[in-house]
DNA sequence: GACGCTAATGACAGCGCTGTCATCTGTCAA
DNA sequence: TTGACAGATGACAGCGCTGTCATTAGCGTC
């Protein structure tokens, strides 16, 4: 194969001729300025600017052992939860040097450890890694791993390194508190894809519920199949047909959300007077839809913003990280889907 | 700065040493493993397995001068579309050996031009770019890149390289046709955002309706700002302010008609009776609605899963590629927001 | 003025791989 | 038997950068 010459590249040698400096303080101008005196600093900084020096990353992570990648495991890129992530990761990323690099694990713990292994041994920067329940495995290769790691979207008291995330047990603590404040007495839960961080939600609706004495195992459905409007108008069909006298729910997330509140104005059921909807996330369409949905708001784009942001001042200088584990809030966001016109006894 | 020395790398030399052989040998199994012979082969690729080799990626890209690096230039990470683009690629890119490196230009040409210029500099194995409107600038660079380039989401005469979408212009064609044969007489377009891709439907739509002897400029509403379900509820209240008899929109995608179906639904205003709707994508959400929102689909999967394709196979062997070109097509679902359930006039 | 010390700069080797060219082996035709 | 040739394998250098250690210059102190 032959090589490629159309783009003859400008070397760190050729900039230290022209700065009349060697290649190791042009280096070092780049990378810490410091460490040079401010008029050699000068000449350098010229020689790269009018030469239009770039570095070769490649030569850069060979002799260094270092990359400037960051690794980010996601299990989805499917839903808008992500693409919020993903945009706060990019917002902060853009200038900093780093590139990022997205592996999909699709739910899978071995699809993550494999990936995991894969990233590892390309010397990443540091990498993020979606939720706190990695296997054992994982985490060992994560505790040991040579870069900063930030779990992200989740908290808890275990923290591999770095964290940022909220509590999703709390949300749905709140959202269930709010459904039974408001005098639903028979709420039921709609549950799709159930990883981990639905399962919390599950808990904190269960914990909740029982805690009221409203608890009854036969108004939850749930589903392993991925989450979607169409699925929520299912699992509602699914939960009306087992207890038909449910008369509020609270979802998973918000498509669920919306798919119930379709799947009631098809059967003529009103909501918010005969059926309550609480949903999770708080996405753009639900302030809109009519009724509005009542939704747990969980600040995606914050997670991933703040993420980068971390693991950005950790690679930089991990000593220097003052708050190394970040709690987020989420917050309740009530709309017209739990507003019930009349009092319900 | 001190190396990383916590993970000791399996070299190559070291699976020569294990299998026998020299070192280019194993270079040579692992890339072109025809030019090596059976016997040695089988011999190498256990020695692989057994020490766990993994290639050192930068070590390979600074010799070969060529990295397994993929460039996706996107112009928004926001909307759902760039999602199920995504996920084609990520799909297709899976244990290709290649990466994808995303770069976000918020519709920006000049961030376009920028992002690409730091791109080529790291000897991408491919380009992906979403759109055709590269300035001229843009088109010089990727015209003579060293490596394929493929244009996505849309389609032109002048193809770059290689080059996968669907006609905008003809989507909105045929979406504006519909809704005049289904009896409306005055149609409105809304659209925000108003990208090249969004000029190219509203131009379908104007031709279109022209054609008809339907077209008023009155009912165009068009914003620049960012596109939104609740974008779309004000611009048709700005379209009804200002053409209070238009009785169809065609929207320029689904978030502005789900938004367009909620603000009718606030109004009181009939969909599909007196008021007809159309969108753009064909996303999810749509056919839940009540109505079900009539909407163009548009193939967004199919057009990262076949870039990617494209581009993997560029990579091993450009002069293979059969087809460089993809036209893809789009087909209108028809639902309630445009069935009338009764003549018009 | 000799000494020690710090700051600034440089020389050098080598990271792990691949492009290039050389060498070796076996086969076949004359 | 010889030479030509293709297929298989190897030797070697070097990609562009950085870690390490050596060297130099500059300065203050006794």
């Amino acid at each position: 194969m032959e090589k490629n010459t159309k783009y003859k590249r400008v070397t760190l040698n050729e900039v230290a001729a022209e700065a009349g400096v060697s290649a190791i303080t042009v280096s070092r101008t780049i990378r810490a300025p410091d460490m040079v005196s401010a008029g050699v600093r000068k000449k350098v900084q010229a020689a790269i600017e009018q030469l239009g020096y770039v570095p070769d990353q490649a030569a850069s992570a060979l002799a260094s052992e270092r990359t400037n990648v960051v690794g980010l495991l996601v299990p989805s890129l499917t839903n808008a939860v992500f693409s919020d992530v993903l945009r706060g990761v990019y917002d902060v990323i853009d200038g900093s040097g780093l590139s990022v690099q997205i592996g999909n694990f699709r739910y899978s713990p071995s699809k993550e450890e494999n990936l995991l292994r894969t990233f590892l041994r390309q010397r990443p920067a540091g990498l993020i890694v979606a939720g706190i329940d990695q296997t054992d495995a994982a985490r060992t290769l994560l505790k040991s791993a040579p870069c900063p790691v930030v779990q992200i979207m989740d908290v808890s008291d275990s923290p591999i390194d770095l964290m940022i995330g909220f509590s999703h047990y709390d949300g749905a603590v709140e959202g269930t508190r709010h459904l039974i404040d408001a005098g639903y007495k028979k709420p039921g839960f709609l549950g799709a894809r159930m990883d981990p961080r639905s399962q919390a939600r599950l808990a904190g609706f269960t914990a909740e519920a029982q805690a009221r004495g409203l608890y009854d195992p036969t108004r939850v459905i749930t589903t392993t199949h991925p989450s979607s409007v169409g699925m929520g108008g299912q699992l509602l069909s699914d939960l009306l047909a087992q207890a038909p006298d449910t008369d509020a729910v609270f979802c998973n997330n918000d498509d669920l959300a919306a798919g119930a509140l379709f799947e009631a104005e098809r059967r003529r059921i009103n909501v918010p007077n005969d059926l309550g909807i609480c949903g999770f996330n708080d996405l753009e369409m639900s302030r809109h839809l009519n009724p509005g949905i009542t939704s747990v708001a969980t600040p995606r784009y914050e997670v991933g913003a703040g993420a980068m942001t971390l693991l950005r001042d950790a690679i930089a200088d991990r000593a220097a990280i003052q708050t190394p584990h970040i709690r987020l809030g989420v917050e309740l966001i009530k709309r017209g889907s739990t507003r019930r016109g009349y009092p319900r006894e």
